[in-house]
DNA sequence: CGCGAGCTTGATGCCGATCAATGCATGTGG
DNA sequence: CCACATGCATTGATCGGCATCAAGCTCGCG
């Protein structure tokens, strides 16, 4: 593999790991288009990914039929975690765009965790950040208003798409208001009067998708909570 | 060890497992007084815990002094594995009652997990069970109301109970109003309100923190958001 | 061109937060 | 043993934020 300097660039840049950097066996390059399913809850694991081009959200239902995104992801991200516990998905992951993963074979997977110590400490860390930005995530549904959830989930991906070579300020969103009122426990409505009162604010400038940071300091105060 | 007997009881009644019963090395007992932490946000990662008796509760914390509890803790349950991303504790564990944990100490269980592959095994499966717990907790904050928050918690607690050998519909509980409020992203006023009505409704009879589930089939019907 | 999906904006109502008072149990010191 | 303080829980009154219902708006696309 001649990919040594793209990896260093990935690595120095962020909390963000790659497995297939890390020797993890790859079987090839798999598309997916706008919209269809990389997997689905419920699907057997066969395969851990990581995302090589696009950004996919993750989603989870239950029997009654309550939907909600729990998250949304970029290139360098790791997919089907979730499965690991009993070798099913727990959760839908979709292309929000045409995207490109990289497949990692589960069981070729494993033989190659069980030798390598270096490999296995990577999974635990990366697992161990699901684990905390969930934690995040719920401490943020369980103490923030509109505003502020809007605010954080925001600055989180600016930030993450920052740490990916993007500019901090200006980004085209992929997702729908619809994922994103989802993600962020609101309605479409919510989410709409919110943007365009952040943007009265001076605080973000909005053009349909296309999302400017103009004041990143009120951005991270609203995020806060401190009114 | 002569405890195989116990250990196939354990595990054959739940989603439930023992870090302790596969070989992991342990470093004898440790007991917290009520109120006192197991350990606390920002303590280096020494050791995982596996709760022997008492419950904990686990709460994190951010720069605005914003707290929301994340989990409730019986016997059984591990501690400790939020700090395995940088060795760092990403949340406080506190005892509820007097209690007692099994200490083991991270570096000898990283050899022996090393060597062992149903020791990772088994924790990879534990860290998923983790990260779908945090995952139908998100669901619950993003879709529910109070009402159906608060029979989910009751339905969780009774499972978990029962699942250790308790009964299924009598329960005390061990964790104060307003630390159901904040797992539950509620007030405790909302919490207090919402349990009298249960009451009235036949649902649940409660006698301070006696609980028991008179109609188990209504609290689900409620807890899944079918009105 | 016309249709539909996605987004915005407005009017109304309800749920849960907030503020406030009281009850009740436990603990503590005089 | 009583007086008082303290923490926890319930209940009531009021207010506000978000959901809901409803109507246009824009843009992309067949």
């Amino acid at each position: 593999m001649l990919n040594t300097g793209p990896i260093d660039r990935y690595r120095g840049l962020a909390a963000r790991e790659s497995l297939a950097a890390l020797g993890a066996p790859t079987a090839g390059l798999r598309k997916v288009d706008r919209g269809e399913p990389l997997f689905r809850q419920g699907d057997a694991l066969t395969a851990l990914y990581e995302v090589q081009l696009g950004q996919f959200k993750t989603q989870r239902s239950d029997e009654g039929g309550r939907r909600q995104v729990l998250g949304f992801h970029l290139a360098g991200d790791l997919l089907g975690l979730d499965g690991i516990v009993d070798d099913v998905h727990q959760q839908d992951a979709i292309a929000l765009e045409s995207a490109q993963v990289w497949t990692i074979p589960y069981g070729t997977f494993n033989e190659e965790a069980a030798r390598s110590e270096e490999l296995q400490h990577e999974l635990h860390r990366i697992m161990g950040r699901e684990l905390t930005r969930g934690q995040e995530m719920l401490l943020l549904l369980g103490t923030l208003g509109a505003e502020g959830r809007l605010a954080a989930f925001m600055l989180d991906l600016a930030q993450r798409l920052q740490a990916r070579g993007w500019s901090a300020k200006a980004m085209l969103l992929r997702m729908s208001r619809i994922d994103i009122a989802s993600y962020l426990g609101l309605t479409v409505e919510t989410v709409s009067r919110n943007l365009t009162r952040l943007q009265q604010l001076a605080v973000l400038r909005i053009d349909h998708r296309d999302i400017e940071i103009l004041d990143p300091v009120a951005l991270e105060r609203i995020a806060t909570g401190s009114p």
